[in-house]
DNA sequence: CGCTTATGTACCTTGACGGTTACGTACCCA
DNA sequence: TGGGTACGTAACCGTCAAGGTACATAAGCG
């Protein structure tokens, strides 16, 4: 979770998740659409790695890079402590809106 | 969206959000349950407000933080956009299981 | 074999970050 | 008004992370 949090930090890996999410990518094509040099590149795709963010595969000379989500489905959760929290602020917000639902839960 | 992902990437941090989850706190409180002195806190504080993730309010010399959740909620969706990934390789997994296989992942 | 392509690693520099001690400030109270 | 309480900020330091340049490695190609 830490290293994940971390990853995400990060706007270049960022960037290449959301690459990586529309499918694989070579390394050298992940280096063209960032503003970096490659070798800054392949430390952001090790950071990744070691985050459990994707997975390479080589093939030939080339190393393939694909997302791997599940950590991202780690955080997504870790989030959810937090929902009943931001549901009410909207709730407040609404001023009662929807008025069949209410008191989700209590804080204290 | 950046700030607030370098604010999560902290584990101080964090363990003040979690706090701050079951109600609001003093800075004092705070301080009481991190490994670390007064001034760490109070820049790891700073930090949160500059993220928007938490509020303050004075009551005399203290000052009163509360959590504000809307920014979680923003990674939160922003991962969304992850999610059909994960769930992918869910299902993958559980047709796995049901057929008592167990392949490499080919999500080609 | 060399040569090119594709990519990672080593090494260095710079800047941000986390932590500490020392100090400043605002508020309450006797 | 002086002193204690509760915080924040300033200055400083060590570490780590991100970027670049130069080099190493490994695979296909003629």
């Amino acid at each position: 979770m830490e290293a994940v949090l971390r990853a995400l930090a990060d706007e270049s890996r960022r960037t290449v998740l959301e690459a990586l999410a529309d499918g694989e990518a070579t390394a050298g094509e992940l280096v063209a659409l960032l503003p970096i040099a490659r070798p800054g590149v392949s430390r952001h795709l090790r950071v990744l790695r070691e985050a459990g963010l994707v997975d390479v595969r080589q093939e030939a000379q080339r190393r393939i890079y694909s997302i791997r989500p599940q950590p991202l489905a780690e955080v997504h959760q870790w989030l959810e402590r937090y929902q009943t929290l931001w549901e009410q602020r909207l709730d407040a917000l609404h001023t009662e809106v929807a008025r069949g639902k209410h008191e989700r839960r209590q804080t204290k």
